[in-house]
DNA sequence: GCAAATTAATGATTTATTCAAG
DNA sequence: CTTGAATAAATCATTAATTTGC
């Protein structure tokens, strides 16, 4: 299997070794800027070389042109790393609960401790309840507001009214407590890391960050 | 100061042991997925009780419900010890560089490896270059819209027009290659640290990631 | 009953906005 | 004012439900 498809991939800045400025020229169809006339001055000893590339180019990008059959057929195989969470009914339960119970954007520790716990219910990382609190938290929000709008439709007893029933502030309040959470820092942790070995334990609880190739496909 | 003030905070979840059943009742309004593989069926034995829970009462203000809950409530004091990035000369002519070069959305391989390279020349964290690149991108395309947006407005005058020589696709045509790069897979990495202590060497490259409650406040 | 085709949910990324440090 | 940091909104992409034709 050839993988010519390595076409762009963060531009030939991790492809070329010597030459700095033509390696890259036509990488891309697209866009082909030129930056020669810029001067930038030189960062001294920055040897970009040294940067590793990342070898595995792949990027399946292009998705086969030719192949949309195989459907079904593939050998879901899910070999590790390769297919987005798919929560449990247990983890979603314990998410939402965590949400009923006012927590929207967990912090380090929370998402840590929180992963830690719903690894005993299936495989997940800790982007992925990251990712659960932001997603849950916005769908909600726009849930509420679609059903507010539809709900000006009856301007029957629209206006400011609701004299707000304990019962519903749970599902139409729920904004005032994020803005309470709001503005925190966020702190990044980075450890480079294989993810095919990720399915180790409990025990480690290094998720992947930031972009990397899937490099399985 | 009684910390009264944890009123919600993750609200009590990290608190409270026992209940947890009930919770999950409404799991999910649509799609009750149910996986039959999954033979856990109750949350049995999550006990929440061993999460740690945030000792802080952290988040500021307390005071909750009133007023208005603008976007951003702010008082997310400074954090302790915790100032900004502040990159030198060679880390942005570095990192200028690289988006010449087309770098728009560097992977965590990329990130590391430009931190790793940029620790060199001052402190810096991974997030730190996730984050500039995020901003340059952000904010060269406001620029360039402003000042198409402003060469809208007076045709005639100021500007040297230039309808679209080839030269302006270096600013103009920016976006595409941003679309190739797109939908990668981007992977997280998490580990415990403490900020206080990440001062310690450039061969730490551990960065942090998740908000970590200030927990100075 | 069953898969292929379609639709609805929702996980994962990117972009736009906002706040505040310097 | 510039820009690092953070969050929310918009968007993409993939999986599960659901429908449909046999």
């Amino acid at each position: 299997m050839g993988n010519m498809k390595m076409h762009q991939l963060a531009c030939g800045f991790w492809e070329q070794e010597p030459l700095l400025s033509l390696g890259c020229k036509r990488l891309r169809p697209l866009a082909p800027k030129l930056h020669s006339n810029s001067t930038y001055t030189t960062v001294s000893s920055f040897d970009l070389k040294s940067f590793i590339r990342p070898d595995s180019g792949p990027r399946k990008l292009g998705n086969g042109p030719s192949e949309d059959n195989n459907r079904h057929s593939p050998p879901v195989e899910t070999h590790p790393g390769g297919t987005r969470w798919n929560p449990t009914q247990e983890q979603i339960g314990i998410l939402e609960m965590l949400y009923r119970g006012g927590m929207r954007t967990p912090n380090a520790q929370q998402i840590e401790q929180i992963t830690e716990k719903l690894g005993k219910y299936g495989k997940i990382e800790g982007k992925n309840v990251f990712y659960w609190f932001q997603n849950h938290k916005a769908r909600e929000r726009q849930k509420q507001k679609r059903s507010s709008l539809g709900l000006t439709h009856c301007p029957r007893s629209s206006a400011p009214i609701t004299p707000i029933t304990l019962d519903t502030r749970e599902e139409t309040m729920e904004r005032e407590e994020d803005s309470l959470c709001k503005r925190k820092c966020r702190s990044w942790s980075f450890e480079e890391k294989d993810s095919r070995s990720s399915s180790k334990e409990d025990e480690n609880r290094t998720l992947e960050l930031f972009p990397l190739h899937p490099e399985s496909r």
